[in-house]
DNA sequence: ATTGAAAACTCTTTACC
DNA sequence: GGTAAAGAGTTTTCAAT
């Protein structure tokens, strides 16, 4: 193999538009993102193709409400492992079903969790199964400015 | 209305399925969505359609990776703004197209960014920007152990 | 709330330019 | 990248439970 997987691609002006009408709208038709874009049905269905086999769209899903689910609480946790303990402790927030988002970072706080809730006693039952693990500092989400989306492209 | 749009919703084992199958494969048809879940075309369709109508399913949408699209670097930055320049930052966090989610939250340090960049100049580059406004505090994410998931349904 | 059957419609792919 | 057409598959409707 020359190339790796997911080696950087060039990404056109049309593949943007692919990747902003489908980050919008992921389950429409091929042939209405096609009528979007202004390509035929068999370019767009490539172009899409390409675009995923590059690992460019790395995956379809779907976007819940928490609230909706029962969870008016999320929480962003900072996570510093005690001495010795950061396996453990990558393990237990790994197995903790309530972070849906765990990312790894640099520094001695080497967790960051994105955690839900369904109330602040239930987060708090959670950071305390932590406490004799790690250090935890805790912010509660009061709103997003900026809700996930796209970079820029291309 | 009786009920705002958004209500908490009894999810029930199916409804389940559903989401969990859809956060993975968000394009697949709704009949073979149905025949995954043991029930016909049209109960599936009506499920579908609850689930999005209440609010659930806020979006279908794609998961990109950010490599192969140029940004081998992501960063978490806390963001706490000088005194009186809060309304100010925001407006420059939402402005940076580079900030890909942002939170708000509880404690001084005001928001969290998640920020993609072409290099640790770039990066730098960014953090700059916002040097005169607010005190920003930046780790590099070094790996996901929990990637974007499902919380417990139900 | 669910089903089966059928109709109507849409989609995707293939082949070729 | 486009066109055209075939074949496949999809979604909805409806009556019934």
């Amino acid at each position: 193999m020359t190339k790796p997987k997911h080696a950087v691609r060039a990404v056109d002006a049309i593949d943007t538009r692919i990747l902003t009408i489908l980050d919008a709208e992921a389950r429409i038709s091929l042939s209405e993102l096609a009528g979007r874009i202004g390509l035929s049905a068999p370019s767009t269905s490539d172009r899409l193709r390409r675009l995923v086999d590059a690992g460019v769209i790395h995956a379809f899903t779907i976007e819940i409400d928490p609230e909706a689910l029962g969870y008016p609480i999320r929480a962003l946790v900072r996570v510093r492992p005690l001495p010795g303990r950061l396996r453990i402790v990558q393990k237990m927030i790994e197995d903790l079903p309530y972070v849906v988002e765990c990312d790894k970072v640099t520094g001695d706080e080497a967790f960051l969790a994105r955690l839900y809730a369904r109330s602040i006693p239930h987060l708090d039952e959670m950071l305390e199964a932590l406490a004799d693990d790690a250090v935890t500092h805790t912010t509660i989400i009061k709103g997003s400015p900026v809700r996930r989306r796209l970079p820029p492209l291309g």
